[in-house]
DNA sequence: GTTAAGTCGTACATCCGAGTACGAGTTTCA
DNA sequence: TGAAACTCGTACTCGGATGTACGACTTAAC
């Protein structure tokens, strides 16, 4: 956020433009990483120089998106109901955050460039940490498989979020069949494998 | 390529030095997509202006650096037996090759900056074949599944692929354990899902 | 050993984006 | 309504990368 100072009171309007424009940098950078401080100012409706009024760098923008996009995402993953059979859990879980796990891919890809990497793992541990929890309550009930390594199960959780957002995005898979796509390649997955 | 031109006889320090250079191209662009002219040509060996006298600009050179992986590729693939269960040969086909295709990863996003999008699946669409025929071929052998879009399988064997190149490179997954484990991966999303 | 081909440094013209400086105009807020 | 906060255009500087121009030197090829 722009002005770290405790005692911050800002006029409305400059509320508002700092809301604007972080959302714009969140929607930008999201289609495109690359996008430029200029792109993102006209996407916000705002003089580029407004902008560099409230963030000091293209850092400190990114990270602002980033964090914006995070909280969201939490938002919307703490609402899900993990308990009962976890290969209905994680079915859920990934029904109602594949789209924001997507998302977040190009801001990730931003992130990359211009922040330094241990703060970028520190924004996202959270999440992960959530799909991690799941996968070792499946394990523990005998429902997931534990012949491959944790962090594999939970990194190729996102890539295949990833993956199909991808696909849809280049027009080889269907926008009503991402979801069901989704579910089923993670389950099969993470499911004990059977012997042939 | 340099010189399209039919009867092109070249001094053989400058056909070395094409070498050097698409070579060095392949490599610095896979450590890093948007390494510079500059620092390939030095990987090379050679000065900035004698890459010039080669490549016209740096579409060229990219395009010729992809073609080589691919085809260094393609001569890999084909060697891969691929009679048999589907099963066995989907785990040869992913053993010999899982280096490469996460190697041309970071190539493709170079690429993909450059070069027309149709030039690109056009280059690759030959390795692409390769596996969707395996895949037909298990499909019609009842070993895999085909509940899922045709696309969604070939393509999600590469993102597995890269997912786990991304993952070592991380540090996140041994060495040792990177053939197995996409093996085992993507052997469980392709195989006929069990209903519970 | 001559000659054409190839090498490659220096220097330059361009383009592009980030970030800075200034300053006049506009809006909020008390 | 007056002062401070904020907006935002113009016009820079700066750095980095691409591609071009020139020209002297070196090397392969016959």
């Amino acid at each position: 956020m722009p002005t770290p100072t405790a005692g911050a009171r800002r006029r409305s309007d400059a509320e508002r433009n700092i809301a604007r424009i972080v959302s714009a940098a969140r929607e930008a950078l999201t289609a495109n990483p690359e996008a430029t401080i200029d792109d993102i100012a006209k996407a916000a409706g705002v003089g580029r120089m407004t902008l560099y009024g409230h963030f000091r760098n293209r850092a400190e923008l990114v990270e602002a998106a980033l964090t914006e996009a995070l909280r969201v995402g939490e938002e919307t993953l703490s609402a899900v109901d993990l308990t009962g059979d976890a290969r209905d859990a994680l079915a859920r879980l990934l029904e109602s955050s594949w789209r924001l796990v997507a998302e977040s891919k190009a801001l990730l890809a931003a992130a990359e460039g211009t922040l330094p990497a241990g703060r970028i793992r520190e924004l996202h541990a959270a999440p992960a940490q959530r799909v991690e929890d799941l996968i070792r309550r499946g394990q523990a009930d005998g429902v997931f498989r534990d012949d491959l390594p944790m962090n594999w199960l939970v990194g190729v959780v996102h890539y295949v979020v990833h993956g199909a957002a991808e696909e849809l995005r280049a027009g080889r898979l269907r926008s009503k069949d991402v979801a069901r796509t989704i579910v089923a390649t993670a389950q099969s997955i993470v499911a004990v494998p059977t012997g042939r």
